[in-house]
DNA sequence: CTCCTTTACTTAACATGTTAATCAACTTGC
DNA sequence: GCAAGTTGATTAACATGTTAAGTAAAGGAG
């Protein structure tokens, strides 16, 4: 009962604008899209399916999914400052610190003050950050090879291009 | 001098296979795809590119992304138990326990333990709660049709299309 | 009915996400 | 040079993500 009301409501476009705080019951001021066509949740959901693997592989690697992205980051572009890594490891300021701090706990990677500017700290990787990546590298390959194999590796070109296309918009 | 080492050992495909423990300085394993192909990054990236707007909406509303989607979820769904929310809102237990909990106390939803089976908890939302919804869809809409004047609107009827493949993959 | 397993949810503990405030180092206008 | 503003990074506080353990109710085999 409350669902027919609640699909009925949604069939319609906008109905008549109206001031929420004279909101009656059931009553729609205008369509809302079904979650399942939500551009946010379908990314989430796109983004648990392709991690779930991966996440078992750095539980056993012994380290989070966001340490992984830092020490791979670091691995690829060398030492960077840590605004540079938060940019390309798409983590905010805040999470960074505590994962460098965590990083650098178990060795994976080490820091030095910039010379030319000394609010600036250059983070490097270590041999023993390289090692976790060089040890996993593999396994993470073979997911993705799987991926693959399962959704079509033209199409996951393809999705990566949309995605980036979409990110690089002003 | 270390980049041009680094972007070498990319160039090429698998090197040789070695063990973990024996790895050298600067010895590349097997290749390693480029973080900026790398699916979990794209579709992270995608995501916040999404959310921003959508953020600062909230942010003015007074709820959470998350505590957003439970609404939207309820006001779709209608009554619900704890463990359908969780899978359509793509959020883990543990995470909608609090959620529900804030929701409960700000007065936008209500609960009652199931008659027949009294381990579920039947969640509703009230009328607030979807004053709340009717206030920020305008706004929400506002922001969607602007993604997609600017992105194209088949282009993300493509994207939700193959993320949602991608996602109901076994 | 009893024991065991499963299911639905909750709690706990730690890591991260998110915003705002803080701090020190740099830059600029004057 | 110096005050004012900017920038790079950290800290704090609260919400959520994530895994594991715990609790209570339901189901099932004997």
């Amino acid at each position: 009962m409350r669902s027919l009301l609640a699909s009925a409501r949604r069939i319609g476009k906008v109905v008549r604008m109206k001031q929420c705080d004279a909101l009656a019951v059931n009553d729609r001021v205008s369509d809302i899209r079904a979650t399942s066509r939500s551009l946010p949740i379908a990314l989430l959901r796109a983004r648990e399916r392709v991690m779930g693997p991966i996440r078992a592989m750095l539980a056993d690697a012994g380290v989070t999914e966001q340490q992984w992205r830092v020490l791979r980051v670091l691995d690829e572009h060398g030492a960077s400052d840590a605004t540079r890594i938060a940019k390309s490891a798409c983590l905010l300021m805040p999470s960074l610190t505590r994962i460098i701090h965590s990083l650098e706990a178990k060795g994976y990677c080490c820091r030095c003050t910039d010379c030319g500017d000394r609010r600036r700290a250059m983070i490097e990787i270590t041999e023993a950050g390289r090692a976790v990546i060089e040890c996993n590298i593999p396994e993470s390959n073979r997911i993705f090879a799987q991926l693959e194999a399962e959704y079509g590796e033209d199409r996951i070109e393809k999705l990566l291009d949309m995605l980036n296309d979409l990110s690089d918009q002003a």
